[in-house]
RNA sequence: GCACCCGUAGUUCAACUGGAUAGAAUAUCUGACUUCGGAUCAGAGGGUUGGGGGUUCGAAUCCCUUCGGGUGUACCA
């Protein structure tokens, strides 16, 4: 049993021993002891003083005494005020290294929960190249997807593809005029980029439009509506609707080039997903849901023959879900995609990792479905995230301030190359080898950068200060595997690696093993918070703690063969957790950097 | 206007969801065995948690108020 769960249970037992009330186990409060004080965990005895008439230290001194009495991983105990301070045996610490040495997979849940869940996450627009933010919106993703399985859930990684509608039909229309038959084979750009310049083209072109019809005196809004340009690109997508032949065969071909960019982008990054849509084939999907909701009155169709659904029972507006024309709108297919999916897979759960700007939408979305009478409606969630913001604000195309995907991997890639170089430290590895070595520790700067903060909260990106590979970064703690990695290239391989059940520990190694004794809790937290930013830091804390024990203890110099073991199974250890906390974010480990 | 989110060292982020003297990193300064890998480690300075009230044994965290910033409020996606 885990040490928490013995202490609770134990202390939960002292308090109908000494004062004959029942406290549930689990409503006990523990926390790990402050680095300055004595002790490993601390007892909470404020919530106790309202049955035990004493003061908080009192019935501390009272409880610490029953524990010690009664609870064999107790060695001492302190009280300060109300906290409960435990001091727990070397003996219960040593052993739990030797346990934790024979599990396959330390720290994930063993036992599957029986939950099938669905992650969606990435939902790139075809019409321009993934930026800074999409990469947040990636790592969280599938970090979090990773997450979940380590609690025991079946996943489902799931992404859509915006490919239809009109900010499609701009870059066509852009292509078609000023391509010149480009392809990504005549001008050697990824797919993305080549689609995404017309884009930007476009947008250029339509502008000056703009400002030609206000010259001559039309108003701004009105211009906007008015403009050539635009009017061809509505032209087009009701021809796209229309399935002309014609405009088909050149979505077709735009889209296949985009895709096979974003393909590359994924590879690199290294991120998967189970189930791709596309929302060409998902966004007729909702309408026949509306129908039916029409006709059993969950909707209403006002004269003009819209259909709407009133929200008041959520206090929100009515929402719009079919236009008068019959056509749908983007909240109708996201209806119709819920409800297919969790009908095909029988979802317990469906979490969707979109950016903060659409809390309102799924709010909406969930309200709706939750009138509709569907009873998994409340097994949504919104996993919004903060947008990834410039010094200078927000990421502007019209500026030029976008951070391209591609190419900030890149720049993160050649930046570990130049300090690898500069410190030459891979100077006997084939070239091929070292190239691998770049990747991983460029993108474990750039992921590790990505999900350390609060997935909630909007985060800051410094072009000039750029990454940092130093202090609390995915390269610090790679550099910290590597150190372990290399201890255990170096000890003997015929080396006696046991060591004895009363083993004496330095303070240095308690720390490391109460962190490592924390990693299931971790994940577990993780899980429910749906935060990476858990995972990632614990894993430098974990990091710097071995860093810490390192410099200070010698391992294989100097000191007995017993020690020696003792402390290559610890760093042994502490180099698997650290591999494996790192693997849920999606960040790979070099054997040496 | 209304709704929601955020204000924590110079800067970027933490704080076990109400617990002890608010912690890291970075930047600045100082130090580390003739180094088991210095992309490391140790130390110093740096804070009225935007301001003001309240709730209680106890508040960065909850409530009210005020100031500052962001987002949303589409028959766009």
């Amino acid at each position: 049993m885990e040490l928490e769960k013995i202490v609770q249970k134990t202390a939960s037992e002292g308090l109908k021993n000494l004062f004959d009330v029942v406290f549930p186990e689990d409503k006990i409060n523990l926390q790990k002891t402050r680095k300055d004080f004595d002790g490993d965990v601390t007892v909470l005895t404020f919530p106790f003083t309202s049955f035990s008439k004493k003061s908080p230290e009192e019935t501390g001194e009272m409880l610490g005494k029953y524990l010690l009495k009664h609870c064999d991983q107790v060695a001492d105990f302190n009280t300060v005020k109300g906290f409960l301070n435990l001091v727990i045996t070397d003996d219960y610490w040593v052993a739990f290294l030797a346990n934790i040495a024979k599990e396959d997979n330390y720290g994930h849940l063993s036992a599957p929960s029986g939950k099938i869940i669905m992650v969606e996450y990435s939902q790139p627009n075809t019409n321009k190249p993934l930026h800074l933010g999409h990469l947040r919106n990636n790592m969280l993703g599938y970090s979090l997807s990773n997450i979940l399985k380590a609690n025991g859930h079946e996943v489902i990684m799931a992404n859509i593809i915006n490919d239809r509608g009109i900010h499609i039909c701009k870059s066509m229309l852009a292509w078609q005029k000023w391509g010149d038959g480009e392809t990504p084979e005549s001008s050697g750009l990824k797919g993305d980029k080549v689609v995404g310049k017309y884009y930007v083209a476009f947008d250029k072109h339509y502008k000056e439009e703009i400002k030609e019809l206000v010259d001559g005196g039309m108003n701004e809004e009105e211009a906007a509506k008015k403009a050539p340009l635009i009017l061809e690109a509505q032209e087009m997508l009701q021809r796209w609707e229309a399935d002309d032949k014609e405009t088909r065969d050149l979505w077709e071909k735009m889209n296949s080039w985009v895709l096979a960019g974003f393909d590359v982008t994924y590879e690199n990054l290294g991120v998967t997903f189970d189930e791709v849509y596309y929302e060409s084939n998902t966004y007729i999907l909702g309408k026949d849901y509306v129908t039916e909701g029409l006709k059993n009155g969950t909707f209403y169709q006002k004269d003009d023959k819209s259909v709407w659904c009133d929200l008041s029972h959520d206090k929100m507006d009515p929402k719009l879900v079919l236009r008068a024309d019959g056509t749908s709108v983007y909240i109708t297919q996201d209806i119709g995609t819920a409800v297919q999916r969790f009908e095909e897979y029988n979802l317990d759960q469906q979490i969707y990792v979109v950016g903060d700007e659409q809390i309102h939408h799924f709010k909406v979305l969930f309200s709706i479905l939750k009138k509709m009478g569907y009873e998994w409606a409340g097994s949504n969630f919104h996993l919004s995230y903060g947008m990834v913001e410039l010094p200078s604000g927000k990421m502007k195309s019209r500026e030029g301030t976008i951070v391209d995907a591609d190419d900030i991997m890149a720049e993160m890639i050649q930046t570990a190359k130049e300090l690898s170089e500069e410190l030459g430290k891979l100077e006997e590895i084939e070239e091929q080898e070292k190239d691998r070595l770049y990747n991983l520790i460029g993108l474990g700067a750039l992921k590790y950068f990505l999900l350390k903060v609060d997935p909630k909260k909007k985060m800051l990106f410094d072009p000039k200060e750029s990454i940092d590979f130093a202090g609390n970064t995915g390269p610090f703690i790679q550099y910290t595997y590597t150190r372990i990695k290399s201890l255990l290239r170096k000890a003997e391989t015929d080396q006696n690696l046991t060591f004895s059940d009363e083993y004496d520990l330095e303070d240095k190694e308690r720390d490391l093993i109460k962190l490592l004794n924390e990693y299931p809790e971790v994940i577990k937290d993780a899980g429910e918070a749906l935060s990476p930013a858990l995972v990632a830091n614990y894993v430098y804390e974990l990091a710097k703690s071995f860093n810490n024990l390192y410099q200070a203890l010698s391992i294989l110099k100097d000191v007995d063969p017993e020690v020696t073991a003792f402390r290559l199974n610890l760093s042994s250890e502490t180099g698997k957790v650290i591999q494996s906390a790192m693997l849920l974010l999606g960040i790979e480990l070099p054997d040496r950097m």
